[in-house]
RNA sequence: GCGCCUGUAGUUUAGCUGGAUAGAAUGCAAGGCUACGAACCUUGAGAUCGGGGGUUCGAAUCCCUCCAGGCGCGCCA
């Protein structure tokens, strides 16, 4: 595909003798496409070449050297260049690409097989698996598949909470409680019961809370009738999160929990003792940043166990070992901002500022309900994120019955559709504000949403069916194609690779999520406007062309995102 | 107290390496199905870009300051 960016920036850059691709960043789109399709802001080059914009803008418009294929005409106005491009010769690249390529447009390989190692979901054991592990998953599972999409090789991570006093808890418990409770049924509900009586009569009682530590205590050591609980509760827990991830269509290489590291610290903190980078500090082991405007990394606690900051340092060390990384992402809330600083800084004093510096923590607001209140475990207001989308399947299906009551497979578009509501709403603002949670509102399958787009999709298909289209773009005359009709959606269409590669830039699936609903509008604007199969057989094979187009995109994009495309609805 | 994040139509928001008239969606008002699918489309009203200074040809965007909300600031993760 010809990049006109680029071509341009080359031509002006033969001109002014300035950078290309410092050039192509000054690079905008116009906000009206009556302005263009680039602008060149010229004042940008003022002060370099000693002149006054207008006379950069008319000397470059002079000299410059474009072919026909590229250019079609270039206005002054003010001090902007607006450089119109040969719409028809675009058209004709983005049409070729997307018919060679198919799902695989807009894909590159500029990760070159690189590893981008993404830490995401990451529950805790034991634990509900609510809500709030929503955004981690969702945020982290879009990322995975965009790198891949880039040519990376996307390492997912789940670094579960396995391991912790948190299981002292449940252990003990269950063995004072076990035949209070019904484990025939759903034996997860009944463990999680049982932590959430443990959490409560421990208020009351902390003869409880040690009586906890004795039970980690003997997991730790490595007791027999513990560890087999342990991993009960485990196996159990992941079995149960299995179900979620279906739905959500998550995929992981490894999960390699807090448990997996539980033998790798002590090598770390000897490193760090090595390193001279621990000092003693209120009975705890630290690793003092006050020289970096940070309080200090605790190491070891005063009672003489390790701590989070111990775990992650070895997770990182294991994963620079195992997978060389290009990347490594934290898809973590952003209340932990101030950990992952701290955990890469010592990374850093420990010798490794080469890999420091490629880790990256990926922040996002919490969930909060209608009132801003943070929605949590504690207080006993979790929403089990399983019941959250099949709520929103079950919605989908009356829907469904009220719309179209003929459809088949209506519980299988429900689930795409449903589940997809729920992903895209996550992703569609930007991930680092807080995520109200409201029913209303997640349900709401009017405008920006994740159904608006699953349905354009399906107009595109079936409209493709009707005509009984297939992909052949030999036979397209492009000079049939009148600029005012369809220009903007093919414009849309020519940019998606760099929508993909900006959204990897930023870690920002939300780039993608809104992109996809420039493209659905764009489209379904002119689906309105324009008869698409009509009497001129060489218009219509112009518009199908660009319907297909569409389709193929819209569905590559909502792939990426973690979301699945109905073939109906 | 210190640090970080956030503040844009009633609501949810885009734009933030300074650039052309601040884009959407929702809600509200009006219109469009004898059908290439109305879960759609068209049109309209609605914004002191939290307040105040400053930097400059130009500020929602950069700097300072104040205000409001959130998060974090040593043995939880």
């Amino acid at each position: 595909m010809i990049n006109f960016k680029s071509e341009i920036a080359k031509a002006i850059s033969k001109i002014t003798n300035i950078n290309e691709e410092e050039l192509e960043t000054y690079i905008e789109i116009p906000p009206n496409s009556d302005l263009g399709d680039y602008a060149f802001p010229c004042f940008k080059l003022a002060k370099a070449l000693r002149k006054a914009p207008p006379i950069i803008a008319q000397e470059i418009k002079d000299q410059i050297s474009l072919g026909e294929d590229i250019l079609e005409k270039i206005e002054i106005v003010g001090g902007y260049l607006n450089i119109y491009i040969n719409k028809e010769e675009l058209t004709k690249n983005v049409f070729c690409e997307i018919a060679k390529k198919k799902e695989l447009y807009g894909s590159s390989n500029i990760g070159n097989g690189k590893n981008v190692v993404i830490d995401y979901s990451a529950p805790n054991i034991a634990k509900p698996f609510h809500i709030g592990h929503l955004r981690s998953t969702v945020i982290g599972g879009a990322l995975y598949k965009i790198y891949n999409f880039l040519g990376y090789n996307s390492v997912g991570i789940n670094y579960l909470g396995d391991w912790g006093l948190q299981f002292g808890k449940v252990m003990a418990g269950y063995d004072m409680w076990k035949d209070e409770y019904d484990f025939s049924e759903n034996e997860i509900q009944a463990i999680l019961k049982i932590y959430i009586r443990f959490n409560q009569e421990e208020k009351e009682k902390p003869e409880l809370t040690e009586k906890a530590r004795e039970y980690f205590k003997r997991l730790e050591d490595g007791n027999e009738k513990e560890v087999e609980t342990w991993k009960w509760i485990r196996n159990l827990s992941l079995a149960n999160y299995q179900k979620t991830y279906d739905l959500l269509n998550s995929k992981f290489d490894s999960y390699n929990g807090e448990s997996y590291y539980n033998d790798k610290m002590d090598a770390v903190v000897e490193e760090l003792k090595e390193k001279k980078l621990l000092k003693q500090s209120e009975g705890a082991e630290v690793v003092d940043l006050s020289e970096y405007d940070m309080p200090p990394c605790i190491i070891i606690t005063s009672a003489g166990t390790t701590i989070y900051a111990t775990r992650d340092l070895a997770s990182l060390k294991d994963r620079i070992n195992k997978y060389n990384f290009e990347k490594a992402i934290y898809v973590v809330g952003n209340e932990q901002r101030l950990h992952f600083k701290q955990v890469f800084k010592v990374l850093e004093l420990m010798g490794y500022p080469e890999y420091a510096a490629k880790c990256e923590h990926v922040p996002f607001g919490l969930v909060v309900d209608k009132d801003g209140e943070k929605i949590g475990s504690r207080k006993g207001n979790s929403v089990f994120l399983e019941d959250i989308l099949k709520e929103a399947m079950q919605k989908v299906e009356k829907i469904i019955e009220e719309k179209n009551p003929n459809l088949e497979d209506k519980k299988e578009v429900a689930r795409k559709v449903g589940v997809g509501a729920i992903i895209f709403n996550d992703l569609s603002n930007s991930r680092i504000k807080d995520e109200i949670f409201d029913w209303d509102m997640l349900l709401n399958f009017q405008g920006e949403t994740g159904p608006y787009i699953q349905y354009i999709y399906v107009r595109t298909k079936s409209l493709l069916e009707k005509a009984g289209y297939t992909p052949e773009i030999d036979h397209v005359d492009f000079s049939k194609l009148k600029e005012a009709e369809a220009i903007q959606t093919i414009k849309l269409l020519y940019r998606f690779n760099e929508i993909i590669e900006n959204a990897a830039l930023k870690n920002e699936p939300s780039i993608v999520a809104r992109y996809l609903i420039d493209l659905a509008q764009s489209f379904s604007s002119f689906y309105n406007e324009h008869k698409i199969i009509t009497e001129d057989k060489a218009v219509q094979d112009v518009r199908l062309a660009l319907t297909y187009c569409v389709g193929t995109v819209l569905k590559t994009g909502v792939t990426l995102l973690g979301m699945e495309m109905p073939n109906k609805m």
